[in-house]
DNA sequence: TAAACATTAGACGTCTGATGTTTGTTACGG
DNA sequence: CCGTAACAAACATCAGACGTCTAATGTTTA
């Protein structure tokens, strides 16, 4: 008849479905889903399809299949999974090329919508770093570093900005072990973070930005020798 | 036995198989790929199996599967699909900062590795830029400006950074479309592309990157009101 | 002759059922 | 208390079948 209903494959539904229930809150982070046979009953499809939609959103980075035991929820973005593998493919040097120039803007915008309360709790986070550091417990310093980092991302008010550089975060961290393990490296004085603090608070984009390429250029001294 | 052999999904190792053939140039980009029947033929798996990895590398942006047809190759990246979808869940105006900052990267990494060949190559595609302004083709206007801006991010010599802002190729366009029919919007002046690779050539970093920001200036004020 | 329609072969979409492998748990025996 | 064997749950893979869609080809008709 008159219907030409073109029906988009069920599997790509079902994907949409799976991707909503993870963004929703319904199954959360490191959580595991329910098992296929249930999910079959659920969404009413048949375990290939099923299990096309969840190699697929696997394959992403959003589940982790194990066998033998069940699906678990490794990330709530799509971006991470993809972003990682990609990443490994690259250099070391053009990656933290990369993140540098996210940090750059994330800290000109950051500087430009200055929020006091945010301000405070980068502070604190500053502080715990610090603290870390001189007390010798590398793990937590490495830790707050990120926060620390990962809260100006966000309080660029850019969400795309911020997605995009969480996804660095397990590679910029195994970077950053491999970097503390060079001796000589000073992670509580050279890596002006205090200063692109100032210079957020100021509101001043372009000292916030300076610092950050004065942190790259110390960074990338401690890069190994292509 | 001091082999613990754990054998890692058959579908997984498709997808690298099927990754590989993309990668290496076997099926290039828009080809039709065998079809089903003969992929399980070569690879001796089932069909369901097969499934599971072209469904996978399908979701990733690798392929694009079209019913009753074939399954045709879409790029060679796993980024751009997935960026893509990420892109557009965010503001044109978050997607356009992440971009800048990209640009910002390129644009100082280029002026760093400054090379006489790829200098003139952007010359002819500035030509031919300003050229399909004055007469009316927007399309080739639009297609020059977009391969000018990714030599310079080729040019920048970050694969990864190269890579990252291919993936933007489509989402850019659109939006650069819609810029244009905005009346006033003037592509061959206040852009200053010339300004930028006069920069590049000269190898001066910084003034490269404050011609793309002064770039963005301009833009931002092009975009729709939020 | 050319445009519109009908047919067909190939390709993807989905379902069903069965069997293999791996993992986590539990109960048993030492 | 501990190690091991048996069991159950969950994912992995396979094989076969049938439906539906697309593109190409063939046929009819104006």
């Amino acid at each position: 008849m008159s219907t030409p209903v073109v029906r988009p494959p069920l599997a790509d539904e079902v994907v949409a479905r799976l991707r909503d229930a993870v963004t929703s809150g319904r199954w959360g982070v490191g959580e595991k889903i329910p098992s296929e046979p249930e999910l079959v009953a659920e969404y009413k499809v048949s375990r290939g399809t099923l299990r096309e939609a969840v190699k697929a959103l696997a394959h992403a980075g959003l589940f982790e299949v194990l066998r033998g035991d069940g699906t678990y929820v490794r990330a709530t973005s799509e971006i991470s999974g993809t972003a990682q593998r990609v990443y490994r493919e690259h250099l070391d040097e053009d990656v933290l090329q990369v993140r540098f120039a996210l940090d750059t803007q994330a800290a000109r915008l950051a500087a430009g919508s200055a929020d006091t309360a945010v301000i405070a709790e980068l502070r604190v986070l500053l502080e715990k770093r610090r603290e870390s550091w001189v007390s010798g417990d590398y793990e937590a310093w490495s830790a707050a570093d990120w926060e620390f980092h990962l809260l100006v991302a966000q309080a660029s008010g850019n969400s795309l900005l911020h997605e995009l550089y969480e996804s660095f975060g397990d590679v910029f961290h195994g970077t950053k072990m491999v970097q503390r393990l060079e001796a000589g490296f000073d992670g509580a004085l050279a890596t002006g973070h205090e200063e692109l603090l100032d210079a957020i608070e100021a509101g001043d984009g372009e000292a916030a930005v300076h610092t950050v390429i004065a942190n790259l250029d110390y960074c990338m001294g401690w890069m190994p020798a292509k």
